[in-house]
DNA sequence: CATAATGATACCACATTAGTATCATTTGTC
DNA sequence: GACAAATGATACTAATGTGGTATCATTATG
């Protein structure tokens, strides 16, 4: 299977956020209900509900409860940046390090095949550092 | 949970390819046994002769049934690449791309973040090109 | 023929990810 | 205040992939 670098999760997450920013930038400060990301994204509602949930408890949405209630972003487009949405749901990007990091390691040295997935690693954070929802959104 | 470029199996395989080298440098054309294997690099026995099997199908390895067989590489270790022991294990390389893959994707451009991802697979792909058993063995 | 090795293959266990269900709480409207 | 419409919280279930076992068949040597 190939090698995931994002989730479903942050998929989903960022599909909403870019919605949500879309939306916004025509109607201003409007509020957004699951029902229309669901009926617009074409995602299940109780698995969108919990990602909303989270994006809410890590501050980059605010909600309203209660009638007319729903969900706007809590800051600009150009100030959520992917990184964030990815550790919300991913936890702190690595690659795995697991190769030869036990004992039995044939070779004492420090290990040729660590020392390029580090570099990967490195290239991959690099790649991702500055993107935000608002360059996803303008194709950059 | 940390974003795998290597699985076990290949991990496995690897180190069992960089014993089976580094002794058949020493004891020329040495022919291996899964005992030995498991008693120097502390492997579960079933797992790795799964594995050997797998390395054996694809020509990795020679095999030779009946008392007194075992294993021994099919070519020397400067010829074995890990971009194909990983292939083997895992399939051809790729990171995902379902990111906006489908349709509801909220720009109709190019995106920008599978344009990333696609670097970094490009960038991970060329570190991992040129690389053989007998350079991790070396440390380079 | 016994023994020691691999070949083939089916099965099991565990973790992670994806997704569902349910009930509680809040808020606006009549 | 009652009701409806929204989210909050949380526990549960399903699907998948990876790691690992078990078993029997086959082959080669002495």
């Amino acid at each position: 299977m190939a090698t995931k670098i994002v989730t479903r999760n942050t998929d989903y997450a960022v599909r909403a956020l870019c919605y949500m920013a879309a939306r916004e930038s025509k109607e201003k400060g409007g509020i957004i209900t699951v029902t229309e990301l669901v009926k617009e994204l074409g995602m299940p509602r109780p698995f969108l509900r919990k990602i909303l949930q989270k994006l809410n408890a890590a501050e980059l949405l605010i909600s309203k409860k209660g009638k007319g209630g729903g969900f706007r972003l809590a800051r600009p487009a150009g100030k959520i940046f992917i990184t964030v949405v990815m550790e919300i749901f991913q936890g702190p990007f690595k690659l795995n390090d697991c190769m030869f990091k036990r004992k039995i390691c044939p070779n004492r040295k420090a290990c040729f095949m660590r020392k390029k997935l580090e570099a990967i690693e490195k290239f991959a954070a690099a790649q991702l550092k500055g993107v935000t929802i608002r360059e996803i959104l303008n194709g950059r």
